[in-house]
DNA sequence: AAGTAGTTGATAATTATTACTGTGTCAAGC
DNA sequence: GCTTGACACAGTAATAATTATCAACTACTT
């Protein structure tokens, strides 16, 4: 039953890998450091050897909000606090938690095996970038966003280059005219640019174009 | 800044529909049961509306262990009890959690908002399912495993269907020469046939059909 | 009644993860 | 020293869950 674990160069490398980070890296955070030192190293090896290890004890695998998978080489018990803007996790040490156990007549039938005990909030990283924003310091979010600013469509560039050479605001009709393009179809580009917040609207069925506007453009 | 809602008869469904939910429903969970009143909506829909929900507070989107969202009609803040097999969520009440605070000198810089206390551990219909399993009573799986038995290959089933007409252990050489495959594609398939519990190898080397291995050819 | 913001269904795209496949490497046994 | 079989690898395809796009539609507001 026992799988015996051979010791390759590569899983000595991921194994380092995580030990040395601080924080609980994703499984492509260590891809792309380990990429540095193995630059023939395949994504999918790195996954199943995080598997693989988590499996074996050699390493921990995070149960946690957010989407990724996330691991760490401490094995003890503990608990976490997420950064519900950036999605970075750290330790915590909770020593009040012995205290949270679950009276049996609440476990509704469940064989418990543990707990968690998560904080969530805003780390320190993201509230002075957010607070650096408010001065009107642009600057590139430190953090990856859940929906990064997509490339622009045919429609939604033509739509947003008319805007920048408006001087006030215009109602989508104006835009229709400026461009090749049905009135109709306007009006469904412009909510997708209001979306990636590359126009606004300072007053009812009246757009301009954003700053970000106009740097996509550019 | 704050977006009108419009109640659509499709909200008005979806939202009826978690309303009536004990349990913490995933998006295409609800997406089945909407679809018997709705039929023509739109998966898309369902999660455009969720998210659009829990945004405006209608609902409360779950932040939890496993892969999917989930959603909850219950905007107070409580916590939850979280099955491993087959990732389903209860409802729990926890008294003693008032005492869980994180105190100030842990919070490393971070301004928390909240705190998530999950339970986990087996829930009551998926510890009777391993129960009769034992038992020999061969059962579908009653929850959704995360990596399904697949459809086997064509060079799989090959092998499989090689292996199930030898009355004994047999050796990789064996079936090679008893199908149109190479020795070395044959180990292949042989790892991937075990990993998947159709095949077993009583000793080193030699190997045999399961029962599984069977009921997957039929 | 007209115009427009918001909504929908269908489908494409994306993201994170896992599976498959052919080849390579290692250790044990002959 | 050669063979055998188990485990690993890189590269790539496939999958699952979610999100984006877009043209058509709908319900408010004026």
């Amino acid at each position: 039953m026992q799988k015996l674990l051979r010791m390759t160069h590569q899983r000595e490398v991921i194994l380092d890998e995580i030990k040395k980070s601080t924080t609980h890296p994703t499984a492509d955070e260590l891809y792309e450091r380990i990429k540095k030192k193995l630059p023939r190293i395949s994504l999918a090896t790195v996954y199943r050897n995080l598997e693989i290890m988590s499996e074996s004890g050699l390493i921990n695998k995070l149960e946690i909000s957010g989407r990724q998978k996330r691991f760490d080489w401490d094995l003890e018990q503990h608990d976490h606090i997420y950064c519900v803007q950036c999605h970075r996790v750290d330790n915590i040490d909770l020593a009040d938690k012995k205290d949270v156990t679950l009276p049996p007549e609440q476990n509704r039938g469940y064989m418990v095996s543990g707990c968690r005990v998560e904080f969530y909030g805003i780390c320190p990283k993201c509230s002075n970038a957010s607070i650096k924003k408010k001065k009107g310091e642009r600057k590139k979010m430190a953090c990856k966003s859940k929906c990064g600013s997509k490339e622009l469509s045919e429609k939604q560039r033509e739509v947003l280059e008319a805007l920048a050479k408006c001087k006030d605001a215009c109602g989508s009709k104006d835009i229709a005219a400026a461009t090749s393009l049905e009135p109709k179809q306007v009006s469904c580009q412009i909510t997708a640019l209001k979306k990636k917040g590359l126009v606004e609207s300072p007053v009812r069925c009246k757009y301009t174009i954003t700053g970000d506007g106009k740097n996509a453009l550019s």
